[in-house]
DNA sequence: CTGTTAGCGCATTCAA
DNA sequence: TTGAATGCGCTAACAG
């Protein structure tokens, strides 16, 4: 029975000292190794509890080299619902696997993603899932990395043989267009993303690709590139409702597109139908019907853990890099009616 | 010059052997020391450039008795976007101070949270912000974390002296309900959380105030507790609206009931006015107005970082715990109107 | 300016 | 079944 420095925070020695044990006991007992007699498991655990001892998991994983059991969460803006649900699947799964979530925001930026994954790695994390800011992904190899697993989320890797988790954004598109198509649409106006961006360019692809299955032409007036934002949108979805022969419908290839879109047709007054790429959650009680593509976000958090997971639990790493696809579903929104 | 083990993280040791010098000039030039020469400098960072070596900090950690650069989150519902921008406000603040996030998502259980706090103790985080699941907060108490600085977010401790972070209940929902009046209502039905949680208490406390204040009366007619889900909200509306003398507005003590009350007037045609806390970002689509009590989210993750930063800093804790306030601000949401 | 010794808190390996 | 030495990767504190 020792005492102790008060407001330090107390080590594996002083519970021994309070214990009258060795360290080893102490330690033992922790572990749970059974060859503790009971009567000693009994001493330490009084003293463990009487001290409030915890026991230090850094020091610990520096002794047995085992990870630190963290893995590491970078995302372009945590605020966004898209990626906080993504980070909620990455935290569920961890917890299941007794590991932590370390998050960081890029806010767009590569050079803070760099930094980012340099910080984690410093941290030596035992994998980082990562939704690229940029096209280079050179920071993110593995191999630059001594072998620290990575994933990609909704971007594919570029130069990178790493696993990843994508939304079937061609797909999803695609049904979109041709559902509006199905309605009747000849003219369906496009709010595209950058097509430097994957994302981009997939949405835009499954597009035209409806477009050419119904036999119709792909106007290049009716595709337009948005900035990030849904101002910018409304003005572009305005000047496409003034042009002389206006399309019917419009698709928007992402949320902010589709808000600035719906904007522009309810100020405007136009009759024109719109589809867009993204979930708008409340979006039945809106004034106008929408059609929107959804998926589990979730389910691309969780995926991208499940494979993370897998190449940290395994000696052999997979050959080949993979790629998960989430899936996608046409959700139309109708306004709710009154009973009159 | 030796060689390494491949697919081994290299160690200080390693890039001390490559550059033909002693581990600790390694460190030296790493930590930046100036008492290292320029021509050891180059050779020693040419080394480390070849093997790509990355410091471990987990080690420096431990030696150094620095805390561990961590700040733990834990939350009920990552995926709430008010949470997620509570996070992104810590993490924000939390990279300036150049420490990372660990988050933590409890589900709202108590036993989770519990848990959650122990292992990020054990990890030795330097410091938890914290949002409570229930009432009972004693397994929160720094006084049992060896002074781990804890900070609480949206709920104030109970039995507990630690810093607090929360959003204006009582005053969002007192100038909810008065604008209702100011339009004239007289009879406002209240859909509110649980008495038993503070919020639930201040929201509705806020809002018998502002009809006191008003010479109205506060008739238990129209005072609801709702469980926590759209759907049983818009039941609870669905009741209020079709009593005898049914109330001519309703307020929503938060956004899902807000959401159940919007339906339940929209499935009915009643023609009560709506107000809510909580925001909801694209109400100005919505079929018909709506008035919320919006706040900023994100500053209440930053100051609750702020606070515990400062304790971490302080070696002289502030002598008394500290309650911030952040202010809510009331915001008509009007649907868009076309030119004709 | 550079190297050596020692130890952060813990767990493996060996001895008793 | 328990304890003593030793070292994980790194850095204070001291030599030189």
């Amino acid at each position: 029975m020792s005492s102790m420095a008060p407001g330090r925070t107390p080590t594996m020695r002083d519970v021994a000292a309070h214990a009258a044990v060795s360290p080893m006991t102490v330690s033992r007992t922790l572990r749970g190794d059974p060859r503790v007699s009971p009567e000693m498991r009994a001493r330490v655990l009084a003293s463990v509890e009487a001290l409030r001892y915890r026991r230090n998991d850094l020091a610990r994983g520096l002794r047995t080299g085992r990870s630190s059991g963290l893995l590491g969460l970078v995302v372009t803006n945590l605020s966004n619902p898209f990626y906080s649900e993504l980070a909620l699947g990455v935290e569920g799964l961890a917890s299941v696997n007794g590991m932590r979530v370390v998050i960081g925001n890029t806010g767009g930026d590569v050079d803070r993603e760099r930094q980012l994954v340099d910080d984690m790695a410093s941290r030596r994390v035992d994998g980082i899932i990562v939704v690229p800011a940029g096209n280079d992904h050179a920071h993110l190899d593995p191999a630059g990395l001594h072998g620290l697993p990575v994933v990609l989320a909704t971007r594919p890797p570029t130069g990178l043989d790493v696993d990843c988790v994508v939304v079937d954004d061609f797909g999803g598109s695609r049904s979109a267009t041709a559902a509006l198509v199905a309605q009747g649409h000849r003219r369906i106006g496009f709010l595209g993303l950058g097509r430097s961006l994957w994302t981009g360019a997939e949405r835009l692809r499954g597009h035209c690709a409806a477009l050419e299955e119904a036999g119709l032409p792909v106007e290049d007036a009716l595709l337009r590139s948005v900035a990030p934002d849904a101002g910018a949108a409304e003005a572009v979805a305005l000047e496409l409702l003034a042009a002389d022969d206006p399309p019917t419908a419009l698709f928007a290839a992402n949320n902010r597109n589709t808000v600035g879109a719906y904007r522009a047709i309810a100020e405007t007054g136009s009759p024109a139908a719109l589809a867009g790429f993204d979930d708008l959650p409340l979006a039945d009680l809106f004034a106008a019907p929408i059609s929107v593509v959804t998926y589990d976000t979730g389910e691309v958090g969780r995926r991208a853990a499940e494979l993370l997971l897998e190449r940290i639990a395994d000696e052999e790493p997979p050959a080949h890099a993979r790629l998960v696809t989430i899936g996608t579903t046409l959700k139309r929104y109708r306004p709710l009616r009154g009973p009159g």
